[in-house]
DNA sequence: GCCCGGTGCATGACACGTCAAGCATCTGTA
DNA sequence: TACAGATGCTTGACGTGTCATGCACCGGGC
């Protein structure tokens, strides 16, 4: 039985491509850009940010390393090598959870916190500028909502495989 | 002199961090599952795949390594790094270029041929399942259209600037 | 108390991407 | 012919991300 408007088996049609390739593609030079002006502006990494957001909004509290991992949504393993390197760096610290020792308790320090603050304005602003400010609200708002459909399909269980 | 509309300086408003994060996230994600798949289906890297793609399409025909470079995208010195691995993995070939002797011309193997026929099937069945199914035809189309704008706007000089 | 499987995180090895040099070759100029 | 600068590509160093593995610590059953 071959379904023929959806889940088809062949080749992708242009339009298809076009999204596909114009996403992945267009995504990467966003990425590239937004980093090397936050690096430049503040030696900040792109991926030392969303460590930072998720610590700083969570004023003097401290979170476990597992769910700092979820909430940013990177696997245990990179989250503690990328510590690490921040760690080095006294943009962060660590210590360990004292209910449970086997735990890993993470804070933004002083340094960190200032940092971050300082690099944050001008990281809003290359946002509007490479993104913000180039598209329309609608376009803002279908991006998004084709996000959320994308981000949605896949943490379904099963996601990745054609049936179920 | 302050604009009420457009181009402000302050923090992003909901709409615009949720379609920046979405993307930014959303789109690591996509990668990242689909890079998973297509190693794990065919051996291949996400990075292998474009360069394939490109030197399949030549037919027998090879190319510079600079308008390799161009076509997909990358940097030279990504895609001199990223060659050098694959000719290690025997997927592609370089040689001199004799019109120009700093030159390296640039082809597919069999070997990396058969591999990527093999690979592509499985890769736009995967693209399916993870993008193009999940979408409507109105979302890929506008997705397509935003990408559009954004990469336009990369390319034009002075981009990454607030004026000119 | 002792073992046992599970959990939380760290580590090592390795592929990848970027930046800054480096090196060979070409081209224009005299 | 000689040389200076441009060009095409490669290389080394280093930060990053993934996978597989290691290891300390936890809880429950005995």
């Amino acid at each position: 039985m071959e379904e023929p408007t959806d889940g088809r088996d062949g080749a992708l049609d242009p339009l298809e491509l076009r999204a596909w390739r114009g996403l992945i593609e267009t995504t990467a030079l966003l990425r590239r850009r937004s980093d090397q002006l936050l690096l430049a502006d503040s030696g900040l990494s792109g991926s030392d940010y969303p460590v930072l957001v998720t610590l700083h909004e969570l004023g003097d509290a401290t979170v476990r390393s597992t769910e700092l991992a979820e909430r940013i949504g990177w696997e245990q393993s990179r989250l503690s090598h990328h510590l690490a390197r921040m760690e080095r760096r006294g943009l962060v610290g660590r210590r360990r959870h004292e209910p449970d020792n086997r735990g890993s308790e993470v804070f933004i320090t002083d340094e960190g916190r200032s940092v971050f603050l300082a690099a944050a304005k001008a990281h809003s602003q290359t946002v509007r500028t490479l993104f913000a400010d180039v598209l329309s609200r609608q376009q803002l708002a279908a991006l998004a909502d084709a996000m959320e459909t994308l981000a949605r399909n896949l943490t379904v269980p099963g996601a990745g495989t054609t049936e179920g």
